[in-house]
DNA sequence: ATCGACTAGGGTAATTTGGGGG
DNA sequence: TATGTCCAAATTACCCTAGTCG
């Protein structure tokens, strides 16, 4: 499920868990707000609606829209690489977390659920750009931002976007460069 | 009763073998963390409060929540390796799942909670020695099963042993042996 | 043994939620 | 895919009884 800025019922069932049946009966009785299309009446509900509805029914928030989760997950084998980049996003206001080797990276992406990673092509036993094609396959991972760190040529930082990556740059890299990145791909 | 993020109080009655009524109570109680449908109140609970319920309180846990007892993860680089472990251990009845890197190998032991874990000691990126080190340390995978297969000297595999597989065994594998040692970790 | 406080479970009516077919 | 209608299943509140424990 996209982010958006309108949400159908059925958007919704899913969020809540709930029949869709039961979320056209909260539209219809008026305790969660929304909004009919002229055709059939198909009902909207924008996502502020259905946060204020969330928070006066003390339900839980789903994943989707909880509170910008601008942790940073930045994957590099070289440890004092890994260590200058997460120095510099800590420094510019990010929460940061480091993973020198594919497992690490592997477990600390599905344990934190970061909204960003920064991602070296080549480490040792670990393919960059079949990494990238593994991840874009999944749904789990379809916001999760995928930032390109790396020392290779440009065709293979071109090519790093094709296979699914938000954004790459060279290293080495300018800090300032790198905030200015990573914050437009956090918002 | 099918895995779902949020629980209804039947759902909990039928896992607690209790009163649905009690259920309610416990809610209402402020025991069980839980929330309440805009309709006329119908309670909703997430998994993960049930789960908390249940071990402040010293409850089993229903099996339904229970980490896959039976999947086996073959973590090998060697694709045909990997391959042919899985196959032994399918025949032997196992369920059965491969990593062919230390990527795959961290998130589908983070996402899918196996019982038993096959390790290649000497896969490219990932040194296996500090990995078993790691995971040793740990509480999450306090109760993983490690059985490292290994193509290394018996030293290594004693050396895997000291830092915490539960078993080591050296390639080429017998496979009765590979079947007999997995049961025996297995249960 | 009796009391008192508390918890679990049963019955019923009212309401909400869920599912099938249009 | 979403909706309206109809019906079945699930859930709730209320009031009650039975059991437990100190």
């Amino acid at each position: 499920m996209t982010k958006a800025k309108s949400l159908t019922t059925g958007d919704i069932a899913q969020y809540c868990d709930v029949n869709l049946r039961t979320v056209i009966r909260w539209i219809d009785k008026g305790s969660l707000k929304g909004y009919k299309l002229p055709g059939r009446g198909n009902n909207r509900v924008t996502v502020e609606d259905f946060l204020i509805f969330l928070k006066e029914n003390n339900m839980p928030i789903p994943e989707d829209f909880l509170p910008d989760n601008k942790t940073i997950l930045v994957v590099d084998d070289d440890e004092n690489m890994a260590s200058a980049i997460k120095r510099v996003l800590k420094n510019a206001g990010f929460e940061c977390d480091t993973a020198v080797n594919g497992f690490l990276a592997g477990s600390k992406l599905m344990q934190r659920q970061p909204a960003l990673m920064t991602l070296d092509l080549s480490m040792p036993g670990l393919n960059g750009f079949e990494l990238l094609q593994h991840l874009r396959k999944q749904e789990e991972f379809s916001h999760l931002k995928i930032l390109v760190i790396s020392a290779l040529n440009q065709d293979s930082l071109d090519k790093a976007i094709t296979l699914g990556a938000n954004a790459a740059i060279s290293k080495p890299f300018d800090k300032e460069h790198l905030i200015s990145i990573v914050n437009q791909l956090t918002q």
